[in-house]
DNA sequence: TTGAAAGCGGTACCAG
DNA sequence: CTGGTACCGCTTTCAA
């Protein structure tokens, strides 16, 4: 990139020396480099503008510029904890296509807490951003119902509300469940027990009612204690859960769970119980984390895919930011099971 | 949050409502909000401005702020690719030292495409960030030392420049390369090769240079093909480079890896030579990524403590902005080895 | 097609 | 300590 920084000390040109150099007034250059439709420049002198702009290494100053339209290209995105292995292709497939269509992306870390929501949320609404993009939102979560409500667009990213009707780009989580339920009742698995992250994520709440359902309607209601919601996210959670379920007479022959490190959590107990997976016990994770292929076994998982989340996230709010807001869609993907090692038929 | 919308439609208060609302001139509002060092303001005044704020829901609006101040609390964050693993610690933790000193954090994805970064850094610009926090450095990186003059303060992440001397947090990546060589010869290793990573990098010129020099220190200089510089970071790259070395008659005992994929790619070279690890080679990793520990065998590999550059990185540059661009401090932390199971005393 | 001028929402300098 | 006011850099309406 040629910065072309022409003046020595930091003094930034601005349009009015634009202006200067090119021998026009002030708001012709103005028309002239942002290209205005209404009040058509000549094409002489706008190439001349472009010429000294060029020259000088103009930048045009997005903060004056914002000042005036009160339009702010920038977005805010709202991350409950970047070392949650979903989040990085999240973020990254919002930020292109935000960047794509010229929005900065205002890039905020709540590391699940709410007080630093509400402050990150503070500081990104005094830049008037143009929109917010939450990844962060509890299933209750109070404040997009108050956001949308004064006036900027918000969508939901991976997660969305159970009551407010926010646009949001989320997975159909049934389907994920249902792959992974059809895999193990095609191995002849029959007592299938579950091992759910916390309810209140919505995705977290939908894959366990997914679940419940799914094996009722496919004839295997499972007994509730092989249905748990742990209380948090990871292989420990996962671990002692299964134990539980190891130690009881009715355990059972395949587990599913709610994220991929819990999924590892279960190859511990399994172990732990002098079994083995996939031979005695079938293990089936969720969201095909990087590496899940190299553990031993290799995890058979639902691959969700977060990358396009992310884009779809984004698009959608561009979307209702340039349609004026009338767009209030949603958007659905589909995850899909990655068979590898951990699952295996039935014993006999 | 209460974001306190007072108002119905989103036409959000300015000063001048809080000013009206409270009784008092536009101005007395203004410093009794922002503290005002120079002007005192009486307390009871204040507290009255400060309660017609907060029923208001008043924010202040920070590009009119900028716009009159040329003071932007913003921080643009230049990323390669989020998909590196190594990406999300270290934006984490520039995140939440730059928000914890009231910057809001720019984030951009460069894509590893010399034009996006272009573009994104053009974007960064306009905004008149205070500030650049910059990841995506190849150490010839002419941009970096166009903006340092251009007068916005640069801190390189992770990263740093061969001629321009570019505040960095970085780290010493001699140390790595020196436990795991240690390591490897306090097993008996005496034939090491080592796989870098290309050298357009900092990191991965000074693991290259750090290895040779070391190892020749140690009275091991090792012959020119067993350090190769492969083409890219993946697992294949490193898989194709062991392949070849295993095949030649004086094979390495031991071997030493720019990345943790590339150490995976040596554990499949080395089963495709129907050998096994550590058995019969032992492979180091660099990096420490999530699940290293769970791959088979167990990754050896140096941890690099990413969380703390960024977090270091971003306090350079807030002390840099702060401080008047008078400080051009440098910063290096310090890796250290994770022995697990891939590495096994040398064959007599 | 171009010039002149009015602000956007704050801050800071000046006077009182 | 508070009121008045110029102005940051740009867009946009109104005239010419």
């Amino acid at each position: 990139m040629s910065t072309g920084m022409a003046d020595p000390a930091g003094a930034k040109p601005t349009l009015r020396d634009v202006a200067r150099a090119a021998g026009v007034h002030l708001a012709t250059a103005s028309r002239a480099l942002s290209g205005s439709k209404t009040r058509p420049v000549n094409p002489q002198t706008a190439a001349l503008v472009r010429r000294a702009a060029a020259d000088l290494g103009y930048v045009p100053d997005q903060v004056a510029r914002s000042l005036r339209t009160h339009r702010t290209p920038a977005i805010g995105v709202l991350i409950p904890d970047m070392s949650n292995p979903v989040m990085p292709p999240l973020v990254r497939g919002a930020e292109q296509v935000l960047a794509q269509h010229g929005f900065t992306t205002l890039f905020a870390d709540t590391d699940n807490d709410p007080a630093a929501e509400t402050q990150r949320l503070r500081m990104l609404l005094s830049w008037r951003v143009a929109g917010l993009i939450l990844a962060t939102a509890r299933r209750d979560q109070p404040l997009a119902a108050e956001l949308t409500q004064s006036g900027v667009p918000v969508v939901m990213m991976s997660r969305k509300l159970d009551a407010t009707p926010v646009p949001s780009a989320t997975v159909d989580e049934s389907v994920g469940i249902a792959e992974a339920i059809d895999h193990l009742t095609g191995l002849g698995h029959r007592r299938i027990a579950y091992l759910g992250v916390p309810l209140w994520t919505s995705a977290g709440h939908e894959r366990h009612v997914a679940f419940t359902d799914l094996m009722r309607g496919r004839g295997l209601p499972p007994p509730p204690h092989h249905v748990v919601v742990c209380d948090g996210y990871s292989e420990r959670d996962a671990e002692v859960a299964l134990r539980a379920l190891l130690a009881a007479p009715d355990r059972p022959t395949a587990v599913l769970t709610g994220n991929d490190m819990m999924a590892l959590g279960c190859y511990a107990a399994i172990r732990a119980a002098g079994l083995r997976c996939p031979e005695d016990i079938s293990v089936v994770g969720y969201n095909d984390m990087p590496l899940t292929d190299r553990v031993e076994p290799p995890l058979t998982t639902v691959r969700v895919p977060y990358y396009d989340v992310g884009r779809q996230a984004a698009g959608l709010l561009v979307d209702a930011i340039l349609d004026g807001g009338s767009a209030n869609r949603s958007i659905r993907l589909t995850p899909s099971l990655v068979v590898r090692n951990s699952t295996a038929p039935a014993r006999p």
